[in-house]
DNA sequence: GAACCCCCTTA
DNA sequence: GTAAGGGGGTTCG
């Protein structure tokens, strides 16, 4: 059989584009997308296809914009990174002895098109790779002649073949797809389909009316605001029709027949390799083997042992850019039942020395979670399963589970046996709760995957094997379902959750093997995942599994009492609009304020509406009383709502105490993230949130004892920006907001007024977040002159901090990411976007990631030592002297003996200031108290 | 029930 | 005007 590949290569490089870091070359060229091409490349060429053929779009109009004029009118230009990438991509695609097919006047997709059905029509099998759905159109299984056009999607590295796939894709078979376009519309084309109806209502439709003929001919039976919108869009869709329908008839000036792979120009490959850094590939082309090795050019991983891949065309069309395809096989996955299996696995695992596992359990919540079963893997490819806890009617026989955790325990907790997870302080609560200790936590690839590409890629397994791999995981919704409808995990069938749990394993010692030279080869990233977020993980573990003590009697009183005044607010409102209505919508609110009363509408939301937020409300305070009273309920309600309610709720009935999540990979910057319940945003600014913390206590005979960092982001300006004011400021210990406002006012310190510290202080914050004259404006309610004026005073007496800030910016736009002082880097996707919006949200983060960033840094360093001075000291739980509790981005919470309060407060302050040196002192305030808010 | 909006809490 | 999580309403599947 003739094969032919139709290559959509504008798809493929503005893919790799967008999917790489902004990668460059030794001479700062930049390389990500020639990367991610070339890798594809190199697969595609693997498996030896006849003819391909790779496929660009050309300048000048076509039939589609003589069609609508507005046809992709709102497509940003091509970014200068990506044109310049270009030309090398033309140079090595040649040199590879591929031919490039640019037609006049005529879309990358329509010659695409026309070539595919030419091929298929003269029995060629055609495979056409690309990213672009519309595609799907095209998909045609082996007729009589043999002849055949299938897709690869080189995101997913699905491969579309058949019409059965088609339907399963989008609802409706290949000749449909053009009609469900049409419904869609394509925003990035700017074809407007109907308002509100995606791919479901779409394939719905044309389900229940055969076509879109069908849908235009019933228009009327369909209800609903969608059913307008139909009728609203009816005249345009014929038009989008031929819009998407990709021609199969252009001239394109060459025969399927005329593109036959070429024999590579080495020579030419070699210095277009070595130009842009390609080391792997360099490397493979000097071994002579282009066509045939295994060894995928992302592949900085080391090889693996060649073994048997997938036959045929299907491997290495379902590998997307940058894989080494040893590492995306199918795996071997077995079910260890019996003693003799387990004690081999056992063997085989520590004679490895090390492996990935991964828990099972019937449980989001690691500290209610029950075990159901381990998986464990040492080599990519194969992996075992250890199940123990699967209940249902006919489950095979499984070893029982605390005789497995003795078989297990001696090599879990040897420290001298590395263990890698995806995520493994959940696996850690787990196991801890289970009565091993696990030790030699050595590698976690969430943690890898976020000190590499923080801010710009996702860090979750699925997405790692995808980005990494080429690998599509089996998802936890298939096994079990979702919703109201999901069963436990101990009620999946054996074989299947054998698949899927042992395939967790796999595929985590895959990742590692892809992630960890990738790390070895960028130092200070490396530092930062070995010295700062490893050690975290245990450390964490710990503050979790501690919780604190909420005093349940006192959130209850106060919800009473939160409902009293609710109610009586509630009342009030209700007289006030003469009606009642619903003081939680902001709908129905908003209809009463404005349309009703009349009132002036100041706030918009960010989709045009009129706002009923904070500020709309106040803006509006004087003219009426119903928005203080919707004011003073929403206090309410949300202090009730969110927490004297919820709180008592989630404490956990077996340790009796409070348990919160952080997530290490939360916050790109580096901090720590909290969740369920989140405890970084329990109140503290107002009287009526502050009770809440009254709830957070110490058990008798203990205090709770907080600890934070004094101004830590704004001593670290002082630090990265050197500026001699700001350091000398520090070094004498005032108050930084008044030393602002005395510099900026040009006053002695003692003159100082109180709105004068207050602007100083706006403007100290206001600069951390890269505000400008206009948020300073509104923030200190000054006309946006006045706003410029206190800007460039405070410029001028600190010009350091202008070039500092200048300087981040500079380097954010040339590298594409910003550090902090430990070297931690933060991605800006879209630092150099065209859309100044994004741009501008790219630079603020850009000022803001280096602090907020190294003040995370700092504060884990505190962690990891406070932590390992606690651990010497013995006694766990409530018999330890003395246990960290929680952490607020700069603030730790211990709950400690009385007696023992003046020793943590000495050691812990000592091992806080110096977890970092900086150019000015860091200082840390304490406090003690029987609850959270006496220890403020 | 999921996805989105709007609003609000923290550092 | 940075970084988060979360509640309630609304709308649609």
């Amino acid at each position: 059989m003739t094969r032919l590949v139709l290559i959509d290569g504008s798809s493929y490089l503005y893919r790799a584009f967008h999917a790489l870091p902004p990668l460059t070359n030794a001479a700062g060229e930049p390389t990500g997308a020639l990367f991610g091409v070339v890798n594809m490349l190199r697969a595609t060429l693997k498996e030896k296809p006849d003819y391909v053929a790779f496929v660009v779009d050309a300048p000048g109009k076509t039939f589609r914009d003589d069609l609508y004029p507005d046809y992709k009118a709102n497509r940003p230009p091509m970014p200068d990174e990506l044109r310049a990438q270009v030309q090398p991509m033309c140079e090595i695609v040649h040199a590879l002895g591929i031919d490039i097919l640019r037609v006049d006047g005529v879309e990358a997709d329509d010659v695409i098109g026309t070539l595919a059905v030419q091929a298929a029509d003269a029995g060629m099998q055609v495979t056409i790779s690309t990213g672009d759905k519309d595609f799907a159109q095209l998909v045609r299984e082996p007729g009589a002649g043999g002849g055949s056009i299938a897709l690869v999607n080189t995101m997913s590295g699905s491969r579309t073949e058949s019409d059965a796939a088609v339907v399963e894709k989008f609802g409706v078979p290949a000749a449909r797809i053009v009609d469900l376009l049409a419904l869609m519309g394509d925003a990035i084309d700017n074809v407007p389909g109907v308002d509100k109806c995606g791919p479901k209502t779409a394939a719905k439709w044309l389900g229940q009316y055969g076509s879109l003929d069908g849908v235009i001919d019933n228009a009327d039976a369909i209800k609903g605001k969608v059913g307008d919108n139909l009728r609203a869009a009816l005249a345009r869709l014929p038009l989008n029709r031929e819009l998407v329908t990709i021609r199969t008839d252009v001239p394109v000036g060459r025969a399927p027949d005329t593109l036959r792979l070429r024999d590579p120009h080495v020579d030419e490959l070699r210095v277009l390799y070595g130009r842009y850094g390609f080391n792997q590939a360099l490397k493979e082309l000097e071994a002579g083997s282009l066509a045939g090795d295994g060894a995928g050019l992302a592949a900085v991983a080391e090889r693996e042992p060649a073994r048997a891949r997938g036959g045929g065309f299907v491997a290495a069309a379902v590998t997307p850019v940058a894989v080494d395809p040893a590492l995306s096989v199918p795996g071997r996955y077995e079910a260890v039942t019996t003693i003799d299996q387990l004690e081999a696995w056992i063997a085989t695992l520590r004679r490895a020395g090390s492996f990935a596992f991964d828990t099972e359990t019937d449980s989001l919540d690691p500290m209610r979670a029950t075990l159901v079963g381990l998986s464990f893997a040492a080599e990519p490819g194969h992996a075992a399963y250890v199940p123990f806890g699967h209940d249902y009617p006919g489950v095979p026989a499984q070893l029982d589970r605390t005789r497995a955790l003795e078989l297990l325990r001696p090599m879990l907790e040897d420290p001298g046996v590395r263990k890698l997870g995806q995520h493994g302080k959940y696996d850690l609560h787990v196991m801890r709760r289970h009565g091993v200790a696990l030790a030699g936590y050595a590698d976690d690839t969430l943690l890898q995957s976020f000190v590499l590409e923080a801010g710009s890629a996702r860090h979750d397994l699925d997405s790692l094997a995808r980005r990494h791999l080429g690998y599509e995981t089996l998802k936890y919704e298939d096994l079990c379902g979702k919703g109201a409808k999901q069963i436990p995990f101990s009620q999946c069938a054996l074989d299947d959750a054998t698949r899927y749990a042992a395939e967790d394993a796999d595929i985590t010692l895959r990742l590692h093997r892809v992630l960890a030279p990738r790390l070895a080869a960028e130092p200070s990233l490396e530092h930062v995942y070995r010295q700062i977020e490893m050690p975290l993980v245990q450390v964490l573990q710990r503050i979790e599994a501690n919780g604190v003590k909420v005093d349940m009697d006192e959130l209850r009183r106060q919800s009473g009492d939160l409902s009293k005044r609710m109610l009586a607010a509630q009342q009030r409102a209700t007289e006030l609009a003469g009606r009642t209505f619903n003081l939680d919508s902001p709908k129905q609110l908003g209809a009463l304020l404005f349309e009703e009363l009349k009132l002036p509408a100041l706030v918009k939301t960010p989709k045009g509406q009129p706002s009923t937020n904070e500020d709309a409300l106040e803006a509006i305070a004087d003219l009426h009383e119903l928005p203080r009273v919707i004011l003073e309920y929403r206090g309410l309600a949300k202090l009730r709502g969110t927490y004297t309610d919820k709180l008592p709720e989630m404490v956990n009935p077996d340790t009796g105490r409070l348990h919160t999540s952080y997530h290490q990979a939360g916050a790109a910057t580096g901090r720590l993230s909290s969740s369920d319940p989140n405890l970084q945003n329990i109140p503290i600014r107002t009287d009526d949130g502050r009770r809440i913390r009254r709830a957070f206590v110490a058990p008798p005979g203990r205090k709770l004892v907080a600890c934070d960092y004094s101004q830590i982001e704004l001593r670290i300006m002082a630090h990265l920006s050197q500026d001699a004011g700001l350091l000398r400021a520090f070094e004498s210990g005032a108050d930084i907001h008044r030393a602002t406002a005395a510099e900026v006012f040009a006053r002695p310190l003692e003159e100082v007024t109180g709105n004068e510290r207050r602007a100083a202080k706006a403007i100290n914050f206001g600069l951390m977040y890269g505000m400008g004259a206009f948020g300073l404006a509104r923030q200190l309610g000054i006309g946006r002159g006045q706003a410029q004026d206190y800007i460039a005073l405070y410029f001028s007496r600190y010009p350091g901090v202008r070039d500092y800030m200048e300087r981040t910016r500079e380097q954010a736009r040339e590298r594409g990411y910003v550090e902090t002082v430990s070297g931690r880097r933060l991605y800006l996707e879209y630092i150099n976007a065209r859309n100044q919006a994004q741009r501008a949200g790219a630079e603020r983060a850009a000022i803001n990631a280096p602090m907020q960033g190294t003040a995370a840094d700092i504060i884990k360093r505190a962690m990891v030592a406070v932590d390992a001075w606690l651990g010497e000291l013995g006694g766990a739980g409530g018999s330890s002297p003395a246990l960290m509790i929680l952490q607020v981005h700069d603030e730790l919470v211990f709950e400690a003996e009385e007696a023992f309060v003046p020793v943590l407060l000495e050691e812990v302050g000592r091992r806080m200031v110096s977890a970092a040196q900086l150019s000015v002192p860091l200082v840390v305030d304490s406090g003690v108290g029987d609850n959270w808010d006496e220890a403020h």
